[in-house]
DNA sequence: GCCAGAATCTTGACACTGCCCAGATGAGCT
DNA sequence: AGCTCATCTGGGCAGTGTCAAGATTCTGGC
């Protein structure tokens, strides 16, 4: 039951993780919106203003909050991509597709958060660009692949990964914040909606797009 | 320079509408996140407790400036639409996409607040529930007009339209929420990049689903 | 072993926020 | 006229993010 080293009430150990582990806690039990800097102080029983010792402000708490997000999408897109064999490039993008949706499903605060830069402020974060980066790459090396079996079109891998990340972020986007309930798509099952549109733009990578004379 | 009827500080005449003007303001000019009550307030020449005979709280108050944007949204979607001839489907089903893309880039701040259901709580707000209803309206009325006409296959229009919408909205979503520029998408101009995923969504939807066997 | 300096944590404070209350003010109806 | 009620004010409460000063513990050099 004891921590690694727990020597008293000061320097508990390893209260930087502590703290972003509350945090992520609290994101997704009671949303972004309802977090704050003492409340995550509180969970990890510590002052009010400990976190200032690891963290420059909340912006930077939450930062970390993301990064640590962008890395769980990261390893579900990765889980989903090996259930696929290594030949099979199309079925692999369908998975990284697969895996975003369902991370978002699956930890829908945590995901809004993630693509929320003004309370993240990424922008001087090196953290959450490089977890940012390596989810993309993901995407696009899935494409590179495919398109060097001729399995996809030879357009611009850059937009067709446009196209990809678009239809499944908005997928994702609308679904969690519920939009898609004050429409008559709210009578419509999900799980089929979602495996069509994903269909649709697998087929759409297909096509020879024409060039502008 | 008189306000229509400036009787005294009391009753000024219009404070309800005063408030969601400021409260839009603030919200293109700082962001949904320093946006205060008490600020909006301030900015309407009343004190900090005014708003509350006009609004329940807070979310009341965003839920009301959401559903303003809504209306700007449509108001621009249709005036790009009335570009194309009545009998061009396809332009004006391309005319919508470009209007909500038109909208979000121009509105970012209002576009980001109007789809963030913890801050508008929009299912208890019937104002924000018509507006969006009919947003979605134009899009599904659009789709079904080039399906009657032979531009799209005879797939759901649901499904279509959720294709389409997704499409569009995580384009906007990933360009305002400036994620794209932490890829290598952030060296590929922006315009090019957005008519290319556009054509691709409008050449899928044109292609017959293979349906489950 | 021991001690100075650095790192960590606490307490206290300030300005700000959303929300609620009692009271002041003026508009509109009878 | 007078009365009623919606509107607006000011003060107050609990909670927030952030900073400054002091207390406590760890660490490296002797």
């Amino acid at each position: 039951m004891a921590e690694p080293h727990r020597q008293s009430d000061y320097h508990h150990g390893d209260l930087r993780s502590a703290l972003i582990d509350a945090a992520i806690d609290l994101v997704q039990e009671e949303g972004v919106g309802a977090l704050s800097l003492r409340q995550v102080a509180r969970r990890a029983h510590v002052s009010h203003s400990a976190p200032y010792h690891h963290f420059r402000g909340k912006a930077d708490l939450l930062a970390e909050v993301a990064a640590a997000g962008f890395d769980r999408l990261v390893q579900t897109i990765e889980a989903e991509f090996q259930k696929y064999a290594a030949d099979d490039h199309l079925g692999r993008l369908v998975a990284v597709g697969a895996g975003y949706l369902s991370f978002a499903l699956q930890n829908p605060s945590l995901f809004r958060l993630m693509f929320r830069p003004e309370m993240t402020s990424p922008g001087d974060h090196p953290g959450v660009r490089a977890a940012e980066s390596r989810a993309f790459a993901t995407l696009q090396d899935t494409l590179v692949a495919c398109q060097l079996h001729g399995n996809v079109s030879s357009d611009s891998v850059l937009s067709m990964c446009m196209s990809c990340w678009a239809t499944m972020h908005g997928l994702c986007m609308l679904w969690i914040d519920q939009v898609v309930d004050e429409t008559p798509l709210r009578d419509v099952p999900f799980d089929g909606l979602a495996q069509e549109v994903q269909e649709r733009l697998v087929a759409s990578l297909t096509l020879k797009m024409a060039k502008a004379p």
